[in-house]
RNA sequence: GGCGCUAUCGUCUAACGGUUAGGACAGAGCCCUCUCAAGGCUUAAAUACGGGUUCGAUUCCCGUUAGCGCUACCA
């Protein structure tokens, strides 16, 4: 049974790495029959932030890709201090009673590194459990083999064999002197707890693993199956921060600028991963069907963003690419929330087909629609309505013919075209010079959906009116 | 510093020893066209460096360099 999980900490809002580690879990579970599971990794209680634990359901809400089963680790101490207290009885831990700050300049100051207090690490049985038992704090420390040099071994699903020294490995912390366990214990204890089967997450864990690894053992557990991620990192090559490089980030800014869930997903997948043929549009579906961690390659990719251009261009070539090819009802409803109360969904049913292909974002509906839910056209400048190789008296007499055309022609795409042709033969200027007048009147600007569908969605009433005050601006000229 | 990981066009990537090193995005040009898009065609652009192994290395091994990660009683 293939179980897997994504364990965020609530410490800040959902990362877009984090949303890929997700994803990455939610592929794989759906693509093997298995099961999602969502854990709350909230054991530092003093980071933990509620506004931040909002902001990760925020995001994976958003995603709508959902899980099956769900966990807060705070819920589970018990269960983390059996695994520390089984770990100490087989003297595989020992208690620490460094004050939690003192031995920092130590450590940092030597220029090997840092293994473990002599000290503390050969105090008696006797004694450390009556220091214990006055009420001393302590941290609890594994205590890494030190007599025996081995490899701590395990297969990476991604970057394969992986062996290093317990020499290289320090005495880390299993429980804080507050007696909250670390990640290290609670995310291992609740990893065996749960079956979890394969642990695929941030790179950034890689070395964690040989700790884990050792838990694992002195908890008497067959380790699952790990799989790390390559980073996300920024064009300058450096990790993702919110510090440094703001919201494109946040996994909220891209829904906020009108991405597409589906695509966001999309994008991500390819950071990293790649289905090996020459596809890159893919629906969810097509994602679950070719996912495996073979597909995973292990060098870190760049979220190619800049300061003027805040959306990797590959991301909005896909969101387009996801907003040309989906449904036009679906579509219309998902623009409804960037127009606010402007526009009605059979309206906008009507004007998506228009404006599909010149979105790349489902924000852009306000720029590039803007002419059909404004009662007034703004204001734009008479001379955009004097076509190429023509004057404004050219235009007036474009307009006025538009009018008469436009009160009696058939209000239908092809109605129009043939109505608009005639009349500029009948005028004997080109049909370019016929359609630019009548599209600047109409939306307002030189650059616009085509006219003829734009014409008819906008319907004969207010075309007939804005022809009107476009003849009435080049009077005035 | 120690340890670990990585290295193909600007970016995302393909090529499980033999290819004119492929695709996509972004860029440039042309075509289509009622503007803008979309679409079509064309173009420029890469195997970090040095050694091996091999008849033959992008591919395997070693070194160098560079980048990233870990080195907390953060996760």
């Amino acid at each position: 049974m293939h179980r897997v999980r994504f364990a965020p900490s609530p410490t800040g809002f959902l990362h877009i790495g984090s949303a890929r580690t997700f994803i990455f879990n939610w592929l794989y579970a759906r693509h093997n029959g298995g099961t999602m599971i969502l854990r709350i990794d909230d054991t530092d209680v003093g980071r933990n932030t509620e506004s931040s634990l909002n902001s990760i359901f925020e995001g994976l809400r958003w995603l709508d890709l959902g899980w099956d089963e769900q966990y807060k680790q705070s819920g589970r101490l018990a269960l983390h201090s059996h695994m520390a207290e089984a770990i100490l009885q087989k003297d595989l831990a020992y208690r620490d009673f460094t004050p939690a700050q003192a031995g920092e300049s130590e450590k940092s100051g030597a220029q090997g590194t840092w293994l473990f207090h002599a000290d503390m690490r050969e105090m008696s049985r006797q004694e450390s459990d009556r220091r214990a038992a006055a009420g001393e704090p302590f941290a609890l420390r594994f205590r890494v083999p030190r007599e025996t040099v081995r490899q701590v071994r395990f297969a990476d699903g991604v970057y394969g064999e992986q062996s290093k020294s317990t020499a290289d490995i320090e005495d880390f912390a299993l429980l804080r002197s507050d007696c909250m366990p670390t990640y290290h214990l609670a995310s291992c204890a609740d990893d065996a707890d749960l079956r979890i089967s394969h642990i695929i997450r941030g790179q950034d864990h890689l070395t964690n693993t040989f700790k884990h690894v050792l838990i694992f053992e002195a908890a008497g557990v067959t380790p699952p199956t790990f799989a790390h991620l390559p980073l996300l990192v920024a064009p300058d090559g450096t990790k993702l921060s919110k510090r440094r490089h703001g919201p494109v980030v946040s996994v909220t800014t891209y829904r906020d600028a009108g991405f597409l869930p589906e695509a966001f997903a999309n994008f991500l997948c390819l950071l990293g991963w790649s289905p090996k043929d020459d596809r890159e549009q893919m629906t969810r579906q097509a994602l679950i069907d070719a996912f495996t961690l073979e597909g995973v390659n292990r060098s870190n990719a760049v979220v190619n963003f800049k300061e003027e251009d805040p959306f990797d261009p590959k991301a909005l070539w896909l969101n387009a690419e996801h907003i040309r090819t989906m449904p036009v009802e679906e579509l219309a409803a998902r623009l409804m929330p960037f127009v606010g109360q402007a526009a009605d969904l059979p309206t906008m049913i009507r004007i998506t087909p228009l404006i599909r292909e010149r979105m790349k974002l489902l924000r852009d509906v306000l720029t590039v629609a803007d002419f059909f839910f404004a009662e007034e056209l703004p204001p734009y400048d008479t001379a955009e309505l004097i076509p190429k190789k023509g004057d404004a008296a050219l235009a007036l007499r474009v307009l006025e013919r538009a009018c008469q055309v436009l009160s009696t022609a058939e209000f239908t795409h092809d109605g129009l075209e043939s109505a608009l042709r005639s009349a500029a033969e009948g005028l004997g200027i080109k049909a370019g010079q016929m359609f630019e007048p009548i599209r600047v009147a109409v939306c307002g600007r030189k650059t616009a959906p085509p006219l003829f569908g734009t014409v008819e969605v906008l319907g004969r009433e207010t075309c007939l009116k804005r022809i009107d005050q476009a003849i009435e601006k080049l009077k005035r000229l």
